[in-house]
DNA sequence: ATATTTCCTTCTAAATTGTAGAACATATTT
DNA sequence: AAATATGTTCTACAATTTAGAAGGAAATAT
């Protein structure tokens, strides 16, 4: 059974890192947030997030080897665990359980 | 635009009192909430979500009247407001928006 | 009648999450 | 070498989450 919590932000980042796959570097998904919620995020609430996660087991992360692009640094590349992809899922169905028992939403968009 | 956020226990605090109705009352939401959860949850915490979910207007709240059931204290019955639809509606979409884009989670359940 | 029990809210305090941005590192271009 | 771009790490503070003690009032028991 699952126990940890996910707060609202690390979940929507526990799923960015899911969705960018290879691409899942801090500065990144930066950017995906914001493209994908019209909201700002500082860079440092993706880092100490995504350290959080990693605290939790519900990430793992490796240095990636210099690119030849522009700027320098490597990036740190994170992937999301059997770990963490179970608690999205229990995340995901009670949502849905409890979204069923309110009419009021709209069932499909 | 909706721009206030909402966490992630506040949501499911809102969905409960959406769901509870006329029923929707602290002590009455906690126990619901550990039904649903399997999780306990101390009263206190419902209490001050509540407060908070009503100062940013998603929820209205006023004492209800004396039941004639054993104990006494009047209950205070929170109703959820339109705009707490909305922003309730609003989380929902992004978060199936987020889970389309990841396949690893099961589609339905 | 008064004490006890039950149902409920208010208050106080602390841990965890969420948020911002400065400081630092290193590669490419000029 | 200096400037510029891409990234991470570190430091701090605000907001949410969580727990439980302290009150309050009606119904039942004594």
């Amino acid at each position: 059974m699952i126990e940890t919590r996910l707060g609202d932000f690390e979940e929507v980042i526990l799923l960015l890192v899911g969705i960018l796959g290879e691409e899942a570097y801090a500065l990144k998904i930066a950017d995906e947030f914001e493209n994908q919620t019209q909201r700002s995020v500082s860079i440092g609430a993706v880092h100490s997030t995504l350290t959080r996660l990693e605290g939790k087991g519900f990430l793992e992360s490796e240095m990636g080897s210099a690119t030849s692009e522009r700027g320098g640094r490597r990036k740190r590349i994170f992937t999301i665990t059997a770990y963490g992809k179970k608690v999205l899922q229990n995340a995901k169905d009670f949502k849905v359980a409890l979204w069923q028992q309110f009419p009021a939403l709209s069932t499909e968009k």
